[in-house]
DNA sequence: GAGGAAGTGGAGAACTGCTCTCAAGTTTCT
DNA sequence: AGAAACTTGAGAGCAGTTCTCCACTTCCTC
């Protein structure tokens, strides 16, 4: 849908209007949301000013580009939650989740710190935490996860890991998997009598919004 | 010693060299090594002209200001590796060094990006290395840790906590510890046939500094 | 206590890198 | 063909660095 219910744009500028969006998912998912526009516009072939005629600021460009993404992710997060095994559900929720992200460090950006864009994109953010609540309280009372992780762990773990994928991305891409694995055997309720209970508390979830919009992604 | 056997500064060129060293050391400290020398100058109270009489450039300060701070996160390692108990020395090293890190954004920057400082820092860095090979190699001979956990892990894993540091400094100080006893949790060697082994495979040396050459800490 | 060397302050030069604008030229549509 | 829509890219404006320069002040020595 070019707009909402005005008149067509001409053919030439809807076809510009989809080269900047495929630009501009490019450049992003490689560099990140500080990726200036004139390096999307370079490298969608067109002029900054052309851009910019389309998509009134930056942010606006950013939400019409991850509405839909993020919206993945929150599918994601709602299909763990309905696994039938909730070890399983939690695996693969932070395996999908952060294999997107390994992919696209906008939208890391744009789920880990908050801070760009508009109202879509915070709509679709919010519908992810339901979801991760319910598949702990499930993990917590299957006995496979340890009582005192709770799901605000989720998005602080999912930090980390992100932010070892930027500085690894060159180097070794799929190098979180090895940490993730790391915590997930630290995760999951122990055997025998073994753990010791973890000694600093979690993060209530505002608090984790304000740790998440004090992180930002390293350069590259 | 004020230079290397030249003739001494003025008396008052002296106090405003230690002035520069001290509030050098506290917004370092606090905005990490991206502060500006403006920054610094002004919390000392004098001009950034006289920062530069003193040190020919910003790295050259935090040469001078980190040489000595490094040296003690190496004397950790040492320590650490000296330890009678392999576990419990892994255990103090990360608790220290990490602890050290939190109160220090700049030392934080200097031991794992790498990029800042000259010879002298490099110089420190380079003893840590060692004694770290060392503790990884008695823990595993005492059984303590997992097998395919090596002494590459460890930056790796200060990287992760380094950068949820970063973020959560001024809403949960000291977050890091509940994830660092997550992943030593994930380290520790399984007591029955418990853990599977990790699938992807640790850095070599020289891959772990390209990883912490890439990394920046997040602004704040 | 006078004179020269050493030291100081801070505006600003030079740079980088970003978002966003606008006047002049081009394309599409009717 | 004419009008409206669109495109362009240099550059304005902003912010943030590092580092320079020189008129001025302070210290030390004789």
């Amino acid at each position: 849908m070019p707009t909402t219910a005005e008149r067509p744009l001409r053919k030439d500028a809807e076809r510009n209007r989809r080269r900047i969006l495929d630009a501009a998912r490019e450049v992003f998912a490689e560099h990140g949301l500080d990726a200036g526009l004139d390096h999307i516009a370079r490298h969608a072939g067109l002029g900054v000013g052309t851009v910019y005629r389309r998509f009134p600021d930056k942010d606006k460009l950013i939400d019409a580009l991850f509405e839909e993404r993020i919206g993945s992710i929150a599918a994601l997060a709602e299909e763990a939650a309905a696994h039938e095994d909730p070890w399983a559900g939690l695996v693969f929720f932070f395996d999908r989740s952060l294999t997107e992200q390994a992919a696209d460090r906008g939208l890391k950006q744009i789920l880990l710190s908050g801070a760009r864009g508009c109202a879509q994109v915070s709509a679709g953010r919010e519908r992810i935490a339901p979801p991760l609540r319910s598949l702990v309280e499930r993990a917590h009372v299957a006995g496979v996860l340890r009582q005192d992780v709770t799901a605000q762990d989720i998005p602080m773990i999912s930090l980390m890991l992100g932010s070892l994928m930027d500085a690894s991305r060159d180097t070794a891409p799929e190098l979180w998997r090895r940490y993730l694995e790391l915590l997930l055997d630290g995760l999951r309720a122990g055997g025998p009598g073994s753990r010791e209970p973890l000694t600093v508390a979690p993060l209530d979830p505002v608090a984790v919004q304000t740790v998440l919009a004090a992180w930002k992604p390293c350069r590259a």
